[in-house]
DNA sequence: GTCTATGCAAAGAGTTTGCAGATGT
DNA sequence: ACATCTGCAAACTCTTTGCATAGAC
């Protein structure tokens, strides 16, 4: 791994995805960082948010539908994506649980597991009150 | 939904995905049913492969590496990819756990879940036996 | 005959990369 | 001074879409 130097980009963009509780697309990112460094580019953002999810610093989900979206939380959690907007919401579950998940997988496989992501698929509250108005 | 006709091209993708343990990417699908369809475009290959998907015949599988992949083998089952040379293989858990994983995470999120996939990440037996060798 | 599926090619979204100049150490 | 980082734009990958024709019912 190369020398890091710091850089104020990355750390708004660390500062961001640390405070806020939505899961951004990079392009949200972006946006939002875009406020503070109006000549930011695109590019420097997804190179940041490569370099901190390579680091451990942030975390790459993969939905089935539009692009990667990044959480800073990086301690153990699940993710619930709302299959009637796509927001994706965290999901706090019992750490031990998380903990015997990889191990009975590990039981399971020819190999060695490391750690794994959930992401679950609902209905979240929003769209459950929606559903009604309509 | 709309009225599906029969296609020899549909039918041949889901024959395909249904008799292969690798997890395709739809180029590689295309690539094969192209031996049997020497005409046949990538866009057809997506398109069926997406209404596979919607119909609950396959399974579009999200990785953080390069494109998505698909799985015939609809029952509950999860995935594992391998951090040294990307393959994903298929990881059998006890049916009765994926359920209690549903009902775990709806005690604990205020909405509704309806499934999940879980994707484990480690290394392969191949690429342990490797190491050594290196 | 009508409606859907196909092949083709072009367009679209998301992401990466090469380069010259700015910035951190 | 040197290595890294940035902004910009072009390139690249993966996927979707519009259209005329072929195929299913």
């Amino acid at each position: 791994m190369a020398n890091l130097k710091y850089s104020r980009q990355r750390a708004a963009i660390k500062e961001y995805l640390s405070h806020t509780l939505e899961h951004p697309t990079a392009d949200t990112v972006y946006l939002h960082i875009k406020e503070e460094f109006p000549n930011i580019s695109l590019g420097t953002v997804y190179r940041n948010l490569n370099l901190l999810a390579d680091m451990g610093d942030a975390i790459k989900i993969s939905t089935p539908d539009g692009g990667d979206r990044f959480d800073g939380h990086v301690n153990p959690h699940y993710h619930v994506v709302c299959r009637s907007c796509g927001k994706v919401s965290d999901l706090e579950l019992d750490e031990q649980h998380i903990q015997e998940v990889n191990k009975l997988a590990d039981r399971c496989f020819e190999g060695t597991i490391l750690s794994h992501t959930t992401l679950f698929y609902g209905i979240c509250r929003e769209c459950e009150s929606k559903k009604w108005k309509n």
